[in-house]
DNA sequence: TTAATGTTCAATAATTCTATTGAATATTAG
DNA sequence: CTAATATTCAATAGAATTATTGAACATTAA
């Protein structure tokens, strides 16, 4: 094999893993997954996109090894295939970050309100906890509060927000988070809270990244969903064949 | 904006990235920008691509945000906008490395001895360079060696290699080192010496993660050709407008 | 000015990717 | 066994990406 030849094959096996992350929807497959297994139809639900669809985008990440996939009843739970996926979507998300004035002035558009928004540091927000000086709040589904959550942290989803407001007080801040850097459920619950009068602020980036960061994880049941088997993440299992010997159709 | 569509825009936006990601070529490009800034027509001919095209790749590295440029003269010289960018390449070459058993093999095939070619690594390579125990040779052109090398290297091109064995003592091991994990070139230098009966290994690696990782670096003018002015990597100026008040052709 | 050079632009055909649709497959429950 | 469910497969039309071509542009030298 002549050196060029060579080298045009390896190129284009990276470019095979390039390629799956050239999708909009891929990439927020990925970042939905950074925090921990779930199965095709909840993931299409996310996205909006069918189910089919969906399946076919995850069998192309599994395909370049950035999922893996366990296949339990009915049910086929995709995860991540390596923490290290995560901190590739975020390296691509910081690019991107850096480069688009789009992507800021998407997210300020989004955001009525520009001042007193700056997020609080995983490394304040851990020191404050210990003394209790504040309220930490995890706006995420249950299912997902479940599978782990910061020590501590209530879980009131946001479209409950408004209703369980009691059980929030008044004197401290509340520190809000959810998924990452960019899902907006925190950004929503901090807008919603300051306009209720409350002192409010996000949790810079969100969980998958305060676990990446090696910061204690909470683990328990949710109150109200069960939800699917809570193993987040764990890269024991490796992709089995999901499919047992079948074939084209003739 | 609702949440939905706000969510779309963003993922759409980092998959912008992504796309620029999917190319083989283009990842070629980013690997050999890794080493330190280049003008289209050298890597044009690394690449194998003709001139317009690989501009147009550049272009597209450009406008992510992944490489910038500068002009000086009649050159267009392109480099990384930033390190990242090299950890982001190595970060989906791993990935590519872990998945495919074919990047093993496609790598495997095109080097027929299998034995003795573990490389040394660079905190082995540094303590023995120290020791004066090693032959450390960089097998890049002379353009890429003026721009940074290991210190103490010998600059011997792997076409030159057999003419100029006479530089390389008999007694001690030589390491070989030159762009990346995937630069055939060490790989090519090391089955030539060994079949030549010298002991010789890759180092792990190459120069630019070298630099990344922060070991010494020595800058010189090399022998034959002075190249490109050696200005390395510098993210100081940042992309000024290239074409100056072009506009379309009426 | 003109000529030469390095780079970029614009249009095009060939290839590749995407979402949709409906059917096929595996698993569990009855 | 049959029915119901979750997922995957396969075919297809529409959309996007790629390499090629030749021309246009910007810079330097004469």
């Amino acid at each position: 094999m002549s050196r060029e030849r060579f080298k045009k094959q390896l190129f284009e096996q990276f470019a095979r893993v390039g390629r799956v992350l050239a999708n909009g929807h891929r990439l927020e497959l990925v970042e939905f997954l950074a925090q921990g297994e779930r199965a095709v139809e909840a993931l299409a639900e996310v996205t909006g996109l069918s189910v089919a669809n969906t399946s076919q985008h995850l069998q192309q990440l599994r395909r370049v090894g950035l999922v893996a996939a366990r296949k339990d009843g009915l049910h086929v739970y995709y995860r991540l295939a390596d923490p290290a996926v995560s901190k590739l979507l975020g390296a691509i998300q910081s690019i991107a970050e850096r480069q688009f004035a789009e992507v800021d002035r998407i997210v300020r558009s989004y955001l009525t309100a520009k001042d007193g928004l700056e997020p609080v540091s995983r490394a304040d927000l851990l020191e404050r906890a210990a003394r209790g000086d504040v309220t930490v709040l995890d706006v995420r589904p249950p299912v997902e509060y479940a599978a782990g959550h910061v020590p501590g942290a209530l879980n009131v989803p946001v479209r409950e927000l408004e209703a369980q407001l009691g059980k929030l007080p008044r004197k401290q801040e509340v520190v809000a988070y959810c998924r990452g850097p960019y899902c907006v459920l925190a950004f929503e619950a901090v807008a919603q809270l300051r306009a209720l009068g409350f002192s409010a602020r996000r949790l810079e980036d969100g969980f998958p990244e305060w676990r990446l960061a090696g910061l204690p994880v909470e683990e328990s049941a949710a109150g109200t969903d069960p939800g699917p088997p809570a193993v987040v993440n764990t890269p024991a299992t490796r992709a089995a064949p999901l499919t047992q010997g079948r074939r084209l159709r003739g």
